[in-house]
RNA sequence: GGGCUCAUAGCUCAGCUGGUUAGAGCGCAGCCCUGAUAAGGCUGAGGUCGGUAGUUCGAAUCUAUCUGGGCCCA
């Protein structure tokens, strides 16, 4: 007789939900759904009628400029996994993104664009320029941001530039003037004479130069021979070298290295300090001779010591003016004294190195460590002022050498000159020599009222992710100078500060100050520039000459005092934000920046931390761990991920690294990544298409009725549920994947689904083996699609899609609550029972194997396995015996008492029932069903 | 140069307070299946735990140092 097509007895699995996933294509219909039903703000709004407590995740604002990286993907992702979780959690995670608008890279770049027309452009039209170039990549960014699947309140954003913004960032500034915390005083800044403009650091450029360089001599003041325990007498110099004579006249020390060899070395007459280094060196500018031919007879070292030996010995200023200041000074200043100072080099001069803190980081740096005075005499035309030499005033810097190194040759304290051509900074704009200027900035004193101090307590009040974010922060914290927030910029929120034309008195008064806000808060700060001083506030008199002129401050706020602000002008103003933050969360770069900023401000304006909790991640890197940069060509654009894997896979990345060392990309990584998706999207798929006919209401099985194999796999769901949750309260992203992925591969797709494909395929459909298994394999899909639902956004959401509706409450699965887990489901001892049988089976498993190798057998179903088992194991296995087969894959499983595990496998005899493809004496036994095994006839006979 | 930090198989990760022959998965190789099929299953080969020197009866795990990355400063 013709052979039935028994094929179309079986349950085979049948879904909708494709093998492939499609997500570059698919990925933008879901977002269009999400947007048509408003899903996010529904969600909230539930949460918020049903009364539900608030989590803040405040965002950091990423600077409005250019297209989103690597680090915007990683940083944001993040943010989004914890949104999403803690929404499901039941929480009303209100998630307001934030960009950070002002600064220097954006008016570089409108400034760049305008080229020769920059020159003719008044504050207020570059401002505008400004604000609409951020604006531009606040909208490129939001969508950018909402292509990767991130939930948050992209209609009302907190931009810093939002007048409500603005105005809150002065009136934070307001509280820290009224605390006491602003000051003002001098800092170097590059600064362009030509153009009369401060300049920042990415308005240099690097060209080079000719420079007069000068060995000069300083003569050491009685005691220096005292200072270093020497009792030689006689005078002693200390000789310098500097390639910006014109910098002398604001000499104020001298500084050497105290780890340093130094010699005082005797020499064509002369006595001086020297680098051991470079002491040939500067013999031979001492003698005038070339380095090879000084001969051991032409100097004598009188001593050796240490460069911290030196510190102390005072030195008589070059210029006659300053005599009297240095006569004048207490004898615990330090002004005109060797000082000590790390940047030292024995690389180059003399190991001592002229210090003029008024034109130079370092010099001014080491200089305020000291004490030390600051001498700047030159104006904002490069011009030197009166208080310089008589024979200088009035006369531009750079002309200003020769005259000087007269002077220091007829006064005997030239040793030698000579032209040098090294790299030196010249301005962007007109390219012309600029040179560092000590200017008046405004500070805020990171020490009044000990808020340093109070700072650092309070941090130890802080959840740091990973810990070392403590150590790191507080070491900043520690060793910062005072905060110097002025920019001399105009693109940012201006110092609101006024100072009287006629007598220069400043003006800095807390309820002027907020008058200006208020002003801001309906116009933004254009106003500081549109507007008279008289139409911003109700200054109308100096109260200290009585005149009622005034200029108003130039400077703009350094940018991370906007951003620092943050926690004042959102977390504070809005009800549904939590002040302070349940977590920042954030790269670490933001120790330096936004962290620290925001700590002080917080600190500073209200004595409270701003967040409980900081996550710091490192940074994406190439393959290799190196960083990304254009000009290796080694970047990876989250654009071009998504392009070719879907913002699901990016999210997947960025969830299965860990953060808390940097994060390796390469197509090799995302290969893997690709695998791992597959392999649980297939997982998901065997669920899907093995319950397309399961009802719960009629079909579901009771707990105690339920198969031993399929209360185990309900167990072990449990378990994942608890791991799941550890994981993601505790932001361990990476863990909870290779948990959800060795359970989807190793429990699930071998183990479970394997030894249960016979029953689900072969027993009557609504038999009670195939409906419990069901019933479980339900909870399985339920629960693993909501544990990976923050992670998989999109693909969570095609599996729920193509679930039997009747399964589900909610149509969206991120509507739906986090998985809780039963611990009446939890059975350790079952679970003993599954992994002695497991041990077991993974021998079976070699045993068979090596008779597949050896071309006995194909398929695991063609062998009968014996199993010899030990006391311990024969009880168990006997109370199994109707399921090995099925557990072993195999026909069949014979058990026998035994000192010791063995397991015999050989060719089965029989037939192949051509149902269920097991080999069975029963096959042809049926007449009716002459192909069929027992178990099959009788499946054929019910379905009839 | 300074502060913080990282370094375990080709890849992603485990290895707690030092204690038997260093684990998992992926990838790779070989095989099986063809009723999860651009799927599924099995078996196997891969590591002197970045180098060196110490502490210890014993170190991937502690200390020092070096090398190479990363972030932030200088």
């Amino acid at each position: 007789m013709d052979s039935v097509d028994y094929k179309k007895t079986l349950n085979l699995p049948q879904t909708r939900f494709s093998m492939k996933a499609g997500l570059p294509q698919k990925e933008p219909l879901w977002l269009e759904k999400w947007k048509k039903s408003d899903l996010y703000k529904n969600i909230l709004h539930e949460r918020e009628k049903n009364g539900a407590d608030s989590y803040t995740l405040h965002d950091g604002p990423p600077y409005a400029n250019g297209n989103i990286h690597m680090g915007h993907a990683l940083n944001k992702v993040l943010k989004d996994i914890v949104v999403k979780y803690q929404t499901m959690k039941g929480l009303k995670a209100k998630y307001i993104p934030g960009w950070d608008c002002h600064g220097l890279p954006i008016e570089h770049q409108v400034m760049q664009k305008l080229r020769k027309k920059k020159q003719t452009k008044t504050p207020l039209e570059v401002r505008a320029l400004c604000r609409e170039y951020a604006q531009n990549f606040v909208t490129k960014q939001t969508e950018e941001f909402k292509r990767l699947g991130i939930w948050a309140c992209w209609d009302t954003p907190y931009l810093t530039m939002d007048y409500s913004y603005e105005a809150n960032i002065i009136r934070l500034f307001g509280d820290l003037v009224e605390r006491g915390y602003v000051g003002r005083g001098v800092k170097p800044v590059h600064w362009c004479a030509q153009c009369e403009t401060a300049l920042a650091e990415a308005e240099i450029e690097y060209d080079t130069h000719v420079s007069s360089s000068v060995y000069v001599r300083l003569k050491c003041s009685e005691g220096w021979a005292e200072k270093i325990g020497s009792n030689l007498s006689g005078g002693a110099s200390l000789i310098i070298w500097t390639t910006t004579p014109w910098t002398l006249p604001s000499n104020m020390a001298v500084a050497v290295h105290p780890k340093l060899d130094y010699v005082l070395v005797e020499a064509g007459g002369e006595t001086f300090f020297v680098a051991k280094d470079l002491l040939l060196k500067v013999i031979s500018v001492v003698l005038a001779k070339d380095i090879d031919d000084i001969s051991e007879s032409d100097y004598k070292v009188l001593s050796e010591i240490k460069g911290s030996q030196l510190e102390g010995i005072r030195y008589e200023p070059l210029f006659d003016e300053y005599k009297k200041d240095k006569d004048e000074a207490s004898s615990d200043t330090k002004d005109f004294s060797v000082i000590l100072a790390d940047f030292v080099t024995a690389e180059d001069g003399t190991g001592c190195v002229h210090i003029a803190p008024g034109h130079g980081e370092e010099d001014f740096h080491v200089a305020q460590s000291y004490g030390l005075g600051l001498r700047m005499f030159v104006d904002g035309r490069g011009k030197y002022m009166n208080g310089a030499p008589d024979f200088l005033v009035g006369k531009f810097i750079f002309k200003s050498n020769e005259p000087i190194i007269e002077y220091l040759e007829t006064n005997e304290f030239l040793l030698k000159k000579e032209e040098i051509s090294h790299s030196y900074p010249h301005c962007w704009r007109c390219h012309k020599v600029t040179f560092l200027r000590a200017t008046e900035q405004w500070f805020i004193n990171v020490d009044h009222n000990n808020l340093r101090e109070r700072v650092l307590e309070i941090m130890d009040d802080v959840k740091w992710v990973p810990e070392w974010g403590f150590t790191r922060l507080s070491e900043m914290v520690k060793n910062r100078p005072h905060w110097c927030i002025s920019r001399q910029r105009a693109w940012g929120v201006p110092i609101p500060v006024f100072y009287c034309r006629s007598c220069s008195h400043t003006v800095l008064d807390v309820s002027l100050i907020r008058e200006v806000a208020e002003k801001i808060d309906n116009k933004g700060c254009d106003v500081w520039y549109s507007d008279t001083v008289n139409e911003l506030c109700s200054l109308s008199k100096c109260e200290k000459c009585g005149e009622e002129n005034f200029d108003k401050e130039t400077d703009i706020l350094d940018v991370w005092f906007d951003s620092g602000a943050s926690h004042y002008a959102l977390l504070k103003k809005s009800i549904d934000l939590n002040f302070p933050a349940q977590l920042y969360l954030e790269g670490s770069d933001q120790h330096r920046g936004w962290f620290q900023s925001s700590f002080l401000l917080s600190v500073a304006g209200s004595d409270v931390k701003p967040f409980e909790e900081v996550l710091t991640h490192g940074f994406v890197v190439d393959g290799q761990g190196h960083k990304m940069s254009k000009s290796v060509g080694n970047v990876v654009s989250p654009q071009k991920l998504i392009q070719a894997y879907g913002a699901d896979l990016v999210r997947l990345f960025v969830a299965s690294s860990d953060y808390a060392d940097d994060i390796k990309i390469s197509d090799d990584i995302m290969r893997q990544k690709v695998d791992a998706y597959r392999k649980i999207r297939n997982t998901c798929r065997f669920l899907l298409g093995n319950t397309f006919d399961f009802c719960p209401e009629k079909d579901e099985v009771a707990y105690k009725e339920l198969t031993s194999i399929d209360r185990w796999a309900l167990s072990k769901l449990q378990i994942l549920i608890e791991r799941s949750t550890y994981y993601y309260e505790n932001h361990l992203f990476h863990k909870f994947y290779q948990e959800i992925y060795h359970f989807c591969t190793t429990e699930m797709s071998s183990f479970y689904f394997d030894i249960l494909k016979d029953r689900l395929y072969t027993a009557t459909p609504k038999s009670i083996e195939r409906l419990s298994s069901q019933t479980v394999m339900k909870e399985i899909l339920i629960t693993l699609t909501r544990l990976m639902a923050p992670i998989f956004v999109f693909t969570s959401e095609d599996i729920w899609e193509n679930m039997p509706d009747s399964w589900k409450p909610k149509s969206f699965v991120h509507e739906e609550s986090w998985p809780i887990k039963n611990d009446q489901f939890i059975d350790a001892s079952l679970e003993k029972e599954w992994e002695k049988i497991h041990e077991v089976r993974d021998q079976a498993l070699k045993i068979i194997e090596k008779l597949r190798a050896d071309k006995v057998i194909g398929s695991s179903l063609e062998a009968l396995l014996t199993l010899h088992l030990p006391e311990s194991f024969f009880d168990l296995f006997s109370e199994y015996s109707d399921n090995l087969a099925m557990i072993f894959i195999v026909s069949e499983v014979k058990i026998v008492k035994d000192t010791e595990l063995k397991i015999v496998a050989t060719k089965i005899n029989g037939s192949k029932c051509v149902r269920c493809w097991i080999y069975s004496p029963s096959v042809g036994e049926n007449l009716e069903h002459i192909e069929l095994c027992d178990k099959c006839s009788t499946v054929m006979g019910e379905l009839l």
